[in-house]
RNA sequence: GGCCUCAUAGUUCAAGGGAUAGAAUAGAAGUUUCCUAAACUUUUGAUACAGGUUCGAGUCCUGUUGAGGCUGCCA
């Protein structure tokens, strides 16, 4: 139980008996005292009043006395206006310090017996992946992590977007310009490759739009009837019929990509427990649409189309099956979404995708309600902005998008350069440079993107992420390989780390005070699935411990009790860091 | 047009309806007999605007302005 539920039920039970019984839980609020106040925990009395028929001042008075005397790890309270403060004894803060140190799951949770499944990536194949990839890729990796601290059980899956005219457009290019080209002839990543077709055949065809508007044809028209646009849907069209040739160059040039993909999400550190083909589940969900229209939840159109009508719930109509029966994304998702509850029969589905589709995900549950389906609510859009450059927007057709592999090199460059001028790597051996600096470099990427809540949009500066001063992945990586550092000092001074005896002072107190709300920080980010929360969590933590240590000389301190206490203190700060970068998908090395 | 999201120091980000809105970075000034100076200390500087709810609003509600996104056969 942590100290904060441990003071909140105390305080409930003295507000119980001061008050009567209708005193609920929900009145009682605890947080951590501001600095500039004396006190570690403050109970907040407002709420209280109308029970208590008397002024803050008084209430918080009676509440403090009476928790002086029930519970005998408090020192002391005071009260300023409606605040009370509850400062505990140093002994008290010790004891929690010896024990979460000893604690092998400290900060995780025990088995809820829950299953989460949380879909994140789901690349195109025909092109490699960028900068709002990452971001994508970072985010569902690190929830998925701080849903199993919390006790859950995760299913991590991809969907990989395979089939369809985008996809199309890459292959007859190839067909066109490609000649016999392959990455092995190259020298290109398999996605880089594919990515190069693509942006050929968008050249082509921009050139041909130009073309045939200026002989008069109205932009829709020439964009429809421009011969290598033709091409590309007559190449869907044969897939579509399995055409032999055209499976051939599909099944080729897919398994291309997915060398590249691969690559690229080790060197992210991320992996799926289960990837879908969208050319496996393009045809599901027209047992559900059949099911909708006899429902009467759904329409069918004069042409043959089929839609729902949302108007009454504020939205659109959105069509669920084309004129010619074929079916769209939304006809899938509700697909998929049917086999995974009857593969899985999760308690939650997330989907980490961008917040363009925030829409389609609004309508994905609808749908879902209205067929009358009881784990639509089970639905979660875990929805983020997108990431944008100094320079603007991205533009994959402009070429301003920030390629991910190139990315990722960069920030291992740049780590190595920083290193390098620093001296740091001196002492180490070439295989020891190239995976600290690896670490140090996709550390600062991680971290740097996994800081911003997700709703947000943010702005990726790669001059800004890389610098290793601030709130950064390197600091904190950094403040870590320091206490590593030192606790290999004691360990080879013989120093012990469990004696007791000595006191925390202030600033110890404060510092084992942040420690021990790392689990509530853990949960909180399991609920609300932010990252955001562990990544400043971990950040105030190494910056705290950096004014500790800078303050207070733990090798050198003459009394073995005070020396075992701070030892204990940076082991366990050490450990917390660590495990809270684990959450956010980011290593932490013993030495850089 | 309709719907959704966002708006906080010069800049990039924090702040579970609670106290005097925090950091980082940039700017100014300082610290090196010190276990990793990739450090530490001091300092300047912000809630877009107008109402409302509440004992209490950066946070909730309404409107305005600004930015982004979505909006019937792309995924």
């Amino acid at each position: 139980m942590n100290v904060e539920t441990v003071i909140k039920s105390g305080a409930t039970e003295a507000a119980k008996e001061l008050y009567g019984s209708n005193v609920s839980e929900s009145l009682i609020q605890i947080q951590k005292t501001r600095k500039d106040f004396d006190g570690d925990y403050t109970l907040v009395v407002f709420p209280l009043l109308k029970l208590s028929r008397k002024s803050p001042e008084q209430t918080a008075g009676e509440i403090g006395e009476r928790l002086l005397e029930s519970l005998d790890f408090v020192e002391s309270v005071n009260t300023v206006k409606g605040f009370l403060n509850i400062k505990l004894k140093p002994a008290f803060w010790r004891a929690r310090l010896e024990a979460s140190a000893g604690d092998k799951s400290f900060g995780f949770a025990p088995p809820t017996g829950k299953r989460f499944m949380i879909e994140y990536s789901s690349p195109n194949t025909n092109k490699p992946l960028h900068l709002g990839h990452i971001r994508n890729n970072l985010l569902g990796w690190s929830v998925a992590k701080i849903l199993e601290a919390c006790g859950h059980e995760v299913i991590k899956v991809n969907l990989v977007n395979d089939r369809g005219i985008h996809i199309c457009k890459s292959m007859v290019a190839r067909q066109k310009f490609g000649g016999d080209e392959t990455p092995e002839s190259s020298g290109m990543k398999g996605d880089h490759l594919a990515g190069k077709y693509y942006v050929r055949f968008d050249r082509e065809y921009k050139s041909q739009i130009a073309e045939l508007t200026a002989g008069g044809m109205t932009q829709a028209e020439a964009e429809a009837e421009a011969p290598i646009f033709v091409e590309a849907r007559e190449m869907l069209r044969k897939w579509e019929a399995r055409d032999p040739e055209t499976m051939e160059l599909w099944t080729t040039m897919n398994s291309w990509v997915y060398a590249g993909f691969d690559e690229t999400y080790r060197k992210l550190g991320i992996s799926f427990d289960k990837t879908y083909y969208e050319s496996d589940t393009w045809v599901l969900g027209k047992k559900i649409v059949e099911e909708g229209l006899a429902k009467g939840v759904f329409f069918r159109q004069d042409d043959g189309s089929v839609w729902i009508d949302l108007v009454a719930d504020g939205l659109d109509r959105k069509l669920l099956l084309r004129s010619d029966g074929t079916s769209v994304y939304m006809t899938q998702d509700l697909g998929t979404a049917e086999q995974r509850y009857a593969e899985y029969g999760f308690d939650k589905l997330i989907y980490t995708v961008g917040n363009e589709q925030n829409y389609h995900f609004q309508v994905l549950k609808l749908i879902l309600l209205k067929l009358g389906y009881g784990w639509s609510d089970s639905i979660y859009h875990l929805s983020y902005g997108m990431v944008e450059l100094p320079e603007g927007k991205m533009k994959s057709r402009e070429g301003t998008v920030v390629d991910a592999d190139d990315l990722i090199d960069e920030m291992i460059r740049t780590a190595r350069e920083m290193s390098e001028k620093l001296g740091k790597l001196d002492e180490m051996t070439e295989a020891e440079a190239s995976s600290t600096v690896r670490t140090i470099g996709l550390g600062s990427l991680k971290y740097f993107i996994l800081k911003v809540d997700p709703v947000k949009t943010m702005l990726f500066d790669p001059k800004e992420s890389i610098d290793f001063n601030g709130n950064t992945g390197a600091f904190i990586q950094y403040t870590h390989a320091r206490i590593k550092s030192l606790l290999r000092k004691s360990n080879a001074a013989g120093f012990p780390l469990d004696s007791s005896g000595a006191e925390p002072d202030k600033m110890e107190i404060e510092l084992i005070r942040r420690l021990e709300s790392f689990p509530e920080t853990v949960a909180l980010a399991g609920e609300n699935l932010s990252p955001a929360l562990i990544a400043n969590y971990v950040f105030e933590l190494a910056k705290e411990y950096n004014q500790f240590y800078h303050e207070h000389p733990v090798l050198r301190e003459e009394d073995s009790g005070v020396r075992s206490l701070r030892l204990t203190l940076s082991f366990l700060t050490a450990e917390t860091i660590r495990r809270g970068m684990l959450l956010l998908g980011i290593d932490v090395p013993d030495r850089m």
